[in-house]
DNA sequence: GAACTTGGTAAGTAGAGACTGACCGTCAGT
DNA sequence: ACTGACGGTCAGTCTCTACTTACCAAGTTC
């Protein structure tokens, strides 16, 4: 999800200001095409919401979806750091037979 | 880095018990190779390591790197979450303006 | 309402990377 | 020493995806 780079890029920007596709675009080196691609597949991943206004739409990260992936992420994290941590214990009791 | 499935798995598999390459290539969709393979790509991320252990290699997480890649991690995240609040916080003095 | 701006979508391309089969080196057991 | 198991690497293929150009729809401005 965040690991292409000009996508992180992207959801950065949006995180310190909201803005529309065309100030992105403005900033980054590639087309404006492009940056609205991105900004599909973060709008589907629910990481950002787009509001029209008038001629242009306004993205801005979305909250909610923003904290799911986090729970999603930490989620994996907590998982494997136990798994890890479980299994060194067996090996500290394995070297100490 | 961890955003392929399959490595992400073999991740997984690795933090919850050390293991060969042909362990890990039994349980998995793929081939020995594609294993190998990912194996490198973590090892040179610094999230395993492996040890040869006469025939055979056994792979285990690197509890420092482990740690490293989780702090990098934690860096984005924090930074753009408080850019994030301060946007926000931009925001609503703005209305209330 | 005509011209301009903004942005989403479609089609096609190019590059990255995940995967396989083949090959080779190394170690263990006989 | 020979044989078999284990695993790293190479070369080639195939799929995925990021990107561009071209086009179209909707809105604003004069």
């Amino acid at each position: 999800m965040l690991g292409d780079r000009t996508r992180r890029t992207i959801f950065e920007r949006v995180a310190e200001r909201a803005q529309t596709v065309g100030e992105l675009a403005a900033t980054l080196p590639v087309s404006r095409p492009a940056v609205s691609q991105h900004l599909k597949v973060l709008k589907d991943a629910g990481l950002v919401v787009d509001e029209p206004a008038g001629n242009r739409r306004i993205y801005r990260v979305d909250p909610e979806g923003l904290a799911a992936f986090r729970a999603q992420l930490d989620d994996f994290w907590t998982r494997t750091l136990a798994a890890y941590k479980q299994s060194a214990e067996q090996d500290d009791a394995g070297d100490a037979r």
